[in-house]
DNA sequence: CACCAACTATGTCAAGCGTCATAGTGTGGT
DNA sequence: ACCACACTATGACGCTTGACATAGTTGGTG
């Protein structure tokens, strides 16, 4: 059973990946979600932004969970397609309207309260939190490309710029309504990281 | 001399790469520029929605121009790193403050307006907008691979990379406020783009 | 000077927002 | 039966927003 607690977040985090954060609120939420609007600063004390906050951490748990899986059980390419065949699925289930909601943290910023520094320093909560996010799943890869052999350094800059595309490319798809960028970033991706790797084993 | 017309776009397009599309307030812009609010509906009749287009606009010409010129004078290479160095400045010019406006606009839908379908067909106009800028930009990278000898389409793959992986580079150091994860991008797509130029070379 | 068009100043409006307060409901333990 | 306790319903608040209306101000032209 999903409480009324559960829903909320995934309805947010659901809200958040379709139209940013400041254009979901929280009577959206509970509208879409059919929950109840009295049980939000019940669960949610600290108001939206906690409901942000704890809407990215259960997102990024949804990715970086099978992500870590599939590296482990498939390898570094395995993995690789398993990642973009779930952006791509999310996509396109969606009809290009929902993309990610981490990114969509660190690129449209919470504007609540004052400008006092509290305000400033909740700010800066919200964007470590995305920034975290990101720092956990280039480390899953880099973890990855690591077991397979290659350098520190340059699994390090392989697993930056595989999540730093993937990212990219899942916006850019949602402005032109086509995965067409996201197989051409997968394709790329694979060749390179294929051609990392074999490198490693001679 | 600049119009009260580009003070406004520019502080737009500025404000939109900071906080996204609707923490930015038609009020926040003239406040941010110092102009005149009631110049607003003068100088944007279609209101809000118009100003966002045209700052997006304004902000992908300020990048493609640039961009194309490298492109032409210095090489695919050459042109990569001016790039990527914009983008650094521009991010530690603004203590990572500011990002990319098209990426805003991108992932943080502005809400106008009530449900009706046209609502819904001006959505897709900013959307569309946004789209057809990174596709512009594609562009770009595309034509100056093809003339340096690349296959067709390894250049679009390539493009496609080039342009994702950067846009979701600048969001990530955002977020981390440090450009590690841009230099770290730039070293592998230098790698990867001077081998696949290699190769045509032989 | 008069005139007209482009522009600006200021106020108002309805709608939506996040938040809070208060009252109501259910449910498990004793 | 009773009582705490977790949860929900509903309304109100102060505030900001985009949009609009109306009056005032420029500046160039005849």
């Amino acid at each position: 059973m999903t409480t009324t607690r559960d829903k909320m977040i995934a309805g947010a985090a659901d809200l958040m990946s379709r139209r940013g954060v400041n254009a979901t609120s929280m009577r959206d939420v509970v509208r879409h979600t059919a929950t109840p609007r009295g049980s939000i600063s019940h669960h949610f004390p600290d108001g939206k932004r906690q409901l942000i906050a704890e809407a990215v951490t259960f997102a990024a748990r949804q990715v970086s969970i099978p992500l870590e899986k599939a590296m482990n059980e498939r390898g570094v390419i395995g993995g690789l397609r398993a990642f973009v065949a779930s952006w791509r699925r999310h996509l396109e289930a969606t009809g290009f309207e929902a993309g990610c909601p981490v990114l969509a943290v660190a690129v449209d910023r919470y504007i609540g309260e004052a400008s006092d520094k509290d305000d400033e320093t909740a700010q800066q909560h919200l964007l470590d939190l995305a920034g975290g996010v990101f720092a956990d799943w280039r480390q899953i890869m880099h973890a990855a490309l690591l077991r397979e052999g290659l350098a520190a350094d340059r699994a390090t800059r392989l697993a930056t710029l595989v999540v730093a595309s993937i990212e990219g490319t899942v916006a850019m798809c949602r402005a032109s309504r086509s995965a067409d960028a996201l197989d051409q970033v997968q394709e790329e991706l694979e060749m390179i990281l294929s051609a990392a790797l074999a490198r490693t084993a001679k």
